[in-house]
DNA sequence: ATGATAATCGAACGCCTGTTCTGTGTCAAG
DNA sequence: CTTGACACAGAACAGGCGTTCGATTATCAT
């Protein structure tokens, strides 16, 4: 006698069908018919899957809906949450202007040039909209704790509040650079992340374009990269 | 007339189908039949619903299996990859000896204690397995480039090749550290990811525990973290 | 005005699919 | 030995579903 009973947990039977139903759904993309479980795990009868479907039911082990028909899921793990794809617009670094996103970028592009992110990573309730990424090249970013190699995860932004980390072109002095944003008396203030750092003061008329608010850093540590 | 025909691309009809569909799909995980689509988009024969997912599937915007019902599927875009879940086991700071998993760790985890990645952003070879996170408590690992309050993604790992950056917890100074590990002659270096700051150097006979091996890092920019 | 094509329609049909029913075999408990 | 529970089986059935068919209407080009 084989039986999903309180001492034992499930049988032989029930994981098979569990296991069928698992690497079923991962070829497929939907899930097997009762019939296509018997043949699977050596039931010749229906109703003897719907007997052991029930039962997994019962325990917790998956969920089914009687209005369609290969109405079931397996509850095993909760579900991953969504995901987004942001373009990679280019490079950011010291000397050069920094890539910014046309309309044409978030329509065309592609799993090449495009990183993805699970939208569980987002920060408070940035949705993900029109965001960009940039790659960092050189060591002229280390002041905002970001290495050569990380990817920055942008937001298109004139402006910023304080506290914002932004991407900032200084077009007098030729020079591309993330830091914090503070409103000063008669300019405003760019300060490194790193706290050892002097800032950047800059007064009301220089030219300074601010580019985009950061909002995520990734580094991956791929020692051939 | 309406017609799916180059001049034009698809008909305002075709667009009202592709569109319950994708939305159909985000809100039962499981497509539509064809007498759902025409319930929703004013269709009243089934074969009218049948003409026109032929158009779509010619003109690549959708695929459908005959050998099964509700088999059509969405072609717009390019699929996204896969995702996976990396337990959250506490933080790491540099007066604390550092969290590392248990066995049970891997098995219980829920999504809120753990981080979501997208397997495309793992560096090489990596393919997620038996990885663990840690919040970044303090500014004690900004000569690892790394900030109060980013997430730091770890394999296990009790020693290490050069280059790579490890979590260390020194037991003589009562101190953890992320640093870049290099063999030297009588012992090793742990090497700041800020080329400004100095490292340090253990000699052979020390105490050093290697936890684990950097793989990740990811800092959001949440203000209000 | 005419012919061709596209769009639309309802009905009927066949297949896939899950449910229900009845029955048999095995086992443990009383 | 009897009884009840569990596991298993086949058959029949009903419903969901997509396909096919024949027909009508609308539109377009000639």
């Amino acid at each position: 006698m084989m039986m999903v009973r309180k001492s034992k947990g499930i049988g032989e039977r029930h994981q098979k069908i569990l296991d069928f139903i698992a690497s079923y759904q991962r070829e497929h993309k939907h899930p097997p018919s009762i019939r296509e479980i018997g043949e699977h795990c050596d039931i010749s009868s229906t109703s003897v899957v719907n007997y052991y479907l029930d039962q997994l039911e019962k325990s917790g082990y998956l969920e089914r809906d009687r209005k369609i028909s290969r109405g079931m899921r397996l509850t095993g793990n909760t579900p991953l949450g969504d995901m987004l794809r942001v373009p990679v617009l280019g490079v950011i670094q010291a000397g050069e202007p920094i890539p910014v996103p046309s309309n044409a970028d978030f329509g065309s592009f592609t799993p090449e040039d495009s990183v993805e992110i699970a939208t569980s990573l987002m920060p408070g309730k940035e949705k993900g909209k029109e965001l960009f990424a940039l790659k960092v090249q050189g060591d002229s970013m280390i002041d905002a704790m970001v290495n050569d190699g990380d990817i920055v995860i942008l937001k298109p932004s004139q402006d910023a509040r304080n506290g914002d980390m932004v991407a900032v072109w200084l077009s007098d002095r030729n020079e591309t650079t993330l830091k914090y944003f503070y409103k000063e008396k008669d300019g405003f203030r760019l300060q490194p992340a790193n706290p050892t750092m002097k800032p950047i003061m800059i007064k009301k008329n220089e030219l300074v374009e601010i580019k985009g608010k950061v909002v995520m850093v990734i580094r991956k540590m791929d020692r051939f990269n």
